[in-house]
DNA sequence: AATAGTATAGCAAACGATTTCTAATTCACA
DNA sequence: TGTGAATTAGAAATCGTTTGCTATACTATT
């Protein structure tokens, strides 16, 4: 009923608390056969070490802080479940937090991340500036290292894994250009969020060459409900695009159920291409074009990193910041026009 | 750069290290001057309060221990965030442990959770056998509660949020009977976990009614690949049944993903029905027949429970079982075909 | 046989917060 | 103005581990 501590499996023993603390995490000094008895009686009367006791001596607590938007979604569960492939094996244990991409709660659980002395922290953080002071305190002041996947805060000077953006929405319009499309639509990522700009800005850079009218651009939230509600007023415009981008995965849910509500038949009333792919994008009818990224890839490689830094603590100035390519994925959900 | 403890605070002020407890954690005993002098020198120095150095003295984390099969998939995540949406507000924090439906990792998993202290945990256990007597361990001597959710392990007496899952298979055999199918298959979820082991022997109740050949009933193994082979073995075989029950969303992605590769058509070549709805099942092609769950409100209830336990340590006997009914959905995954 | 050297194990001081107990001060009221 | 209660603040113990220092006993070396 009582608490097995050291001190109770010491006593049992007749032994000293130190002796069985060294015993038990395997440091020298402690004769082959007291060990082995020490072991034993620790198994027997059902001891588990204090993780509480043992951060705040050792001011270690082999747990890693993971900012993210949010803990359901393919695209980030994904992500998370390549960090836990990396970190579970070598005894570290990640500590989700959800945003809800809201600066607010981000910052909230920041401060409880660094209260619960993590030792570093990934983050894809709710927006582009809020807490940029916040996290170069995190950096400078607290030295949890910290490496950005996904997105960015402008001005905190850090590692990161990033997607090319640019580069993923020139490959989607690049495409439908060459089918002909002139007339594009975009329902693009929450706004201030790093990926929403990003994908917008480099959507937006295409004015002069096709066109754009205001009303094609909305704002999808990131999230199935946004992308719904976008593509239903988008698409009830008198004056349509043809091609219609859909800035990520869980949009194109909700643009492809509203579709389907209002018998807007793809690509035949308009075409659409996604940024992200998903295990279910294949299996729509029509399948549907677009350009895919690897999360579970982003989250191995953002672990990685973090170990290494985590590990050689010196190098303060070294960076590591990657950018990852999209690879366009071609199936049927875009049809040919007449320019 | 050096740490700000209560004793830096103290000093600055000097005042001692008890009086800024109290004051930053409002407890009384001290004037409200000081208390805001105390209060803002805090915020100005940026402490943080240390988690292991409060956990070990009031032997209190307020951190919930989450075991699930893996933090992926449409599922487990929308409880974890139903879970999440109840305990965030109140101070909690989550500690999501995926243990890949292996025992072992499960063990390991737990008995960490047991180091970290949690005040709780809500389980979706691996086996239905294997750790029970862990289970009992854990509710028993450490006297840390343990709601169970979606699955169970025998023999260990604690609360649970199940599915009728023996009423959910049932609704969707007698769906298909009554379209006529007397032969029908099962790709079930992985043998050995409660749902697994539930929703195939519910289905093979049928037996007399039905026809179910050996061949016709796979392990999809709970996975989107499991599902993909299974699917894919069944449907080489030369005789077919008229219809499908499979027995989660995951696999019912790779069946579908199977039968496009395989240019299988359904209804027409074979009829679907699917255990577990998900977004994009309604926009798919057929719209998937289903029963459906509603994983959020599982989470929200498993951890409303949870937090009854917490606070009424007391009535050690009372135990909470919710058995939650689904919802049947009927869309165009399944032909009529005569008896 | 004396001494240096090496295992082995204990003592006690941390780690940073909370909390009980106690002391000092203030205040009220007779 | 004195007594008791209430208020405010400090000292010190405590939570369970880890770890530097010390002490003992035993082996090896000359």
């Amino acid at each position: 009923m009582n608490k097995i501590t050291l001190k109770v499996i010491a006593e049992k023993l007749g032994v000293s608390v130190s002796t069985v603390s060294r015993a038990l995490t395997g440091k020298p000094g402690v004769s082959k056969e007291l060990r082995d008895k020490i072991i034993a009686t620790a198994k027997k009367l059902g001891y588990y070490p204090d993780a509480t006791a043992t951060g705040l001596r050792r001011g270690k607590t082999m747990t890693i802080g993971v900012l993210l938007p949010e803990l359901s979604g393919d695209f980030f569960s994904q992500i998370v479940t390549g960090m836990e492939k990396v970190l579970f094996h070598l005894g570290y244990r990640l500590m989700l937090c959800p945003t809800d991409d809201d600066p607010e709660k981000e910052a909230a659980q920041i401060k409880m991340l660094i209260s619960q002395k993590v030792e570093g922290i990934l983050s894809a953080p709710a927006d582009m500036k809020a807490n940029r002071s916040l996290y170069s305190q995190v950096i400078n002041d607290m030295g949890i290292p910290i490496v950005f996947f996904d997105r960015l805060v402008e001005g905190v000077d850090t590692d990161y894994v990033l997607t090319d953006n640019e580069d993923g929405i020139r490959q989607l319009v690049d495409y439908l250009m060459s089918k002909g499309h002139r007339r594009i639509g975009m329902i693009h990522p929450l706004k201030g969020t790093f990926t929403g700009e990003a994908r917008l800005r480099a959507f937006l850079e295409y004015k002069d060459r096709i066109e754009i009218k205001e009303e094609w651009v909305k704002d999808g939230k990131s999230s199935e409900v946004g992308g719904y509600e976008a593509f239903k007023s988008l698409i009830r415009e008198k004056d349509k695009p043809t091609a219609l981008i859909v800035g990520n995965n869980l949009m194109t849910l909700g643009v492809l159920k509203a579709a389907r509500d209002l018998s807007v038949k793809i690509p035949d009333d308009i075409s659409l291409v996604s940024f992200d792919d998903a295990y279910w994008n294949e299996i729509f009818d029509p399948p549907i074009t677009c350009v895919a990224q690897d999360p579970h890839q982003i989250g191995l490689i953002t672990a990685t990193i973090l170990l290494d830094k985590m590990k050689n603590k010196r190098e303060k100035g070294k960076r590591t910041n990657v950018v990852l390519k999209v690879r366009f994925i071609e199936r049927s959900s875009v049809k040919k026009v007449k320019g």
